[in-house]
DNA sequence: TTCCGGCTAA
DNA sequence: TTAGCAGGAA
């Protein structure tokens, strides 16, 4: 397997190390607890929303170990609107490992790294190859795209077979150690920047040969894939639910959950059940909801303040 | 396969 | 309006 005609790894190599994009997380120093903090950030959510979040995020907990010091609540507070906030849950779960188990460092070794929480196929080899250099195929959404226009010829991947794509991008990689985790990288930066889902900036592209341009950029053939719709669904409830407490400091009554989604009331219901299953909220003795960890604390003293009433 | 947020470029 | 975004887990 390779790219079409001749190699481009030469020049795909190339092109990342004059036109890399300067995100935070590359620069050098970053240890492999901040490289894996911005990489369960990115999963689902662009770079222009992570960097800032996680600019904060290392000087706040720089090491595993201190975000294991904190409750869940401030995670997901400090999480704010990233979305998909179970990662949060399962990256705060992922610390406490971390500090417990691996001595506070992330381990480098693949079959590890796949045994924490909120690490999967991709996640664990994108930590192995960008933070510690292995040879290891980073396949994500990007690089899947790009391997099925440049390699396959069609412009986008079929089914997603982890065990395939995984076979096809390794058999891309370079000998070399080094600059096969260089490689892996560039094939990212070029599904992200030039051969994107939306458009293929072929005239930018440095590729000397690829499959689906010799192919005369032929259309997708397969089937218009269901939409996961977003209005009006379980996801945006919770997301409203999990507002309130986010922007709140204490426990709050139910009643000020039910007026964020009042036109239905069983699948509002619904909703904040699922978060208390999930463990991003939790019920207090006395009825009061609050973020996971917070329903404990002291809520804010109705009564200390007597002076004022 | 389906569910799980929130945002925005086109 | 919506497709798409450095995916993971059940």
């Amino acid at each position: 397997m390779s790219f079409s005609k001749g190699n481009g790894t030469e020049e795909l190599l190339e092109w990342y190390r004059d036109n890399a994009r300067d995100l935070p997380w590359r620069r050098p120093g970053v240890t492999g607890w901040q490289i894996l903090m911005s990489e369960v950030m990115l999963q689902q959510t662009p770079v222009s929303r992570v960097a800032p979040i996680w600019e904060q995020w290392v000087a706040r907990w720089p090491v595993p170990s201190a975000m294991a010091g904190s409750s869940q609540g401030e995670v997901l507070r400090a999480w704010g609107k990233l979305g998909y906030p179970r990662r949060a849950l399962r990256l705060h779960e992922c610390a406490r490992v971390l500090a417990a188990d691996f001595d506070d460092v992330v381990p480098s070794d693949v079959d590890a790294l796949l045994t924490l929480p909120g690490v999967g196929a991709y996640t664990a080899r994108a930590v192995a190859c960008f933070c510690y250099g292995a040879r290891v195929p980073v396949v994500d959404t990007n690089v899947r795209r790009v391997v099925a226009r440049a390699v396959h010829g069609l412009v986008d991947a079929g089914n997603p077979s982890t065990t395939r794509d995984l076979a096809d991008v390794e058999a891309l990689l370079p000998t070399d150690t080094a600059r096969a985790a260089t490689m892996s990288a560039a094939l990212m930066e070029l599904g992200a920047v030039i051969c994107t889902a939306r458009s293929a900036d072929c005239a930018r592209c440095p590729l000397p040969d690829c499959a689906w341009v010799d192919a005369g950029k032929p259309p997708s053939t397969a089937a218009p894939k269901k939409v996961q719709k977003f209005a009006g669904t379980d996801r945006q409830v919770r997301g409203k639910l999990l507002d309130v407490l986010r922007a709140g400091s204490g426990a709050v009554e139910k009643a000020r959950l039910d007026i964020v989604w009042p036109q239905d009331p069983a699948q509002r219901d619904r909703a904040l059940d699922s978060l208390l299953v999930d463990g991003l909220i939790e019920q207090t003795d006395d009825g009061l909801f609050a973020l996971a960890g917070e329903g404990a604390q002291p809520s804010p003293p109705r009564n200390s303040s007597t002076a004022t009433r």
